[in-house]
DNA sequence: CATCGTGAGCAGAGGTGCGG
DNA sequence: CCGCACCTCTGCTCACGATG
């Protein structure tokens, strides 16, 4: 954007500066098949995907520019030597966490390989990998993780005050901006309490939409999104958990038409969206968008656990939950974070201490030998 | 003037299917 | 069952405007 400072020295050259060779190759790769020509290769990708493509294709623009490589001298193809992505690579490792890079250069062979479909890109899949391997992510989520019991608590407990506060007349009357705040909290109560029992992602949970995904059928009501709205390409079809209903009920019909008539400012500028049926708004009817929901669970996690928990981690809490509690039902935790293979519930979610491991690894040993112990008592006896 | 909410843009991951 | 190929998503920070 023009008018925004530049937030790194090295930020994406956005694609109206490339090299008009660059952009007609791009335009390639995301050309749409028809019956004579096949489509380009990224035009099945996701939007996200391709705007990633797209800024690592411009990183590594501006990074040549950088370099005082004239752009419009050299063929885009031709530009990508082994010995300038070495020394690309090391600029990036410069500043930036290990996966952070890794992702990086992900999307740049991704991208290569979509806009160059003639060169031979293996050695660069080969630099990728071999990072890969070594990269580790250097947040460590386990310390930040809680009992989902914790969250369901605390989102009870938030619609609970928040719930005395609307229930007070005299609130309504003489400070309208304590109900609005009751309404806030009420709302971030229910997300959160619906979050610790139904961790969807972000994406999927702000995109809820009454009638659409959120449809009340008989005495329950059902959760359920398309295939192709889910990251996974699954669709996910759960029930609203029936200790959240009376919740839902009084969100509807009270607080969500209180933040819809909030007063709230708008920048001329960026005129807000209407919410439309999107089940989570914002003060003045806006739809709730990431940040927002970051901020409310940064405001209510951190009073409450001391530290932020954020959305994603829900998930972790709840698999880790399920499998310190009940781990004989460890795939009870696969279906509830619509995982396909329990490995991907195991692999990243199934941080459990490690002193409960070891003590449930000895006490499946003891089950073990005195089973056998049966066992041979059992065939002893048995025995003529 | 603290608080709240917002979009933009970069940082830092999370996730699945498949083949060997 | 592991690792690769190929995606897709969330988190953080910032600047900003309005409101009580």
């Amino acid at each position: 954007m023009a008018g925004l400072p530049a937030r790194r020295e090295h930020a994406a050259l956005p694609l109206t500066q490339w090299p008009e060779q660059d952009r007609q190759a791009w335009d390639a790769a995301n050309r749409q098949p028809d019956f004579l020509v096949p489509g380009g290769h990224a035009a099945r990708w996701r939007p996200a995907s391709q705007r990633n493509a797209e800024r690592a294709h411009g990183r590594w623009l501006a990074w040549l520019l950088e370099q005082g490589v004239a752009l419009a001298n050299e063929a885009p193809m031709a530009r990508i030597t082994p010995e300038r992505f070495t020394a690309y690579v090391a600029f990036l490792r410069k500043g930036r966490a290990p996966c952070t890079v890794v992702g990086y250069l992900s999307w740049f062979s991704m991208l290569c390989k979509a806009m160059f479909p003639e060169g031979d890109w293996r050695w660069l899949h080969q630099a990728h990998n071999n990072l890969q391997r070594e990269a580790r992510p250097t947040r460590d989520k386990r310390s930040r993780m809680v009992p989902a019991q914790g969250l369901l608590q605390l989102g009870h407990e938030l619609m609970e005050h928040a719930g005395t506060v609307l229930d007070d007349a005299s609130v309504a009357t003489t400070q309208p901006r304590q109900r609005v705040a009751a309404a806030r909290d009420f709302r971030d109560g229910l997300m959160i309490a619906l979050l610790a029992l139904r961790p969807l992602r972000v994406t999927n949970f702000l995109g809820i939409t009454i009638g659409r995904h959120l449809r009340r059928s008989g005495d329950r009501v059902t959760l359920s999104f398309a295939g192709e709205e889910t990251k996974t390409k699954r669709p996910i079809e759960t029930i609203w958990p029936e200790e959240l209903l009376l919740s839902l009920d009084r969100y509807l019909a009270e607080v969500r038409p209180i933040l819809m008539a909030a007063k709230v400012s708008v920048d001329p500028a960026r005129p807000p969206r209407p919410a439309g049926a999107i089940l989570w708004v914002g003060q003045g009817g806006t739809p709730l968008t990431p940040g927002g929901l970051t901020k409310a669970l940064q405001r209510h996690t951190t009073r409450h656990f001391g530290h932020y928990v954020n959305a994603h981690l829900f998930r972790d809490c709840l698999a880790t939950t399920v499998a310190n509690e009940d781990p004989d039902h460890v795939h009870m935790a696969q279906h509830m974070l619509h995982h396909t293979k329990l490995s991907t519930t195991e692999r990243s979610y199934i941080l459990t201490d490690s002193r409960l491991a070891l003590r449930r690894h000895h006490d499946l040993m003891a089950k073990l030998r005195k089973a056998a112990r049966q066992r041979l008592r059992a065939r002893a006896e048995n025995a003529p």
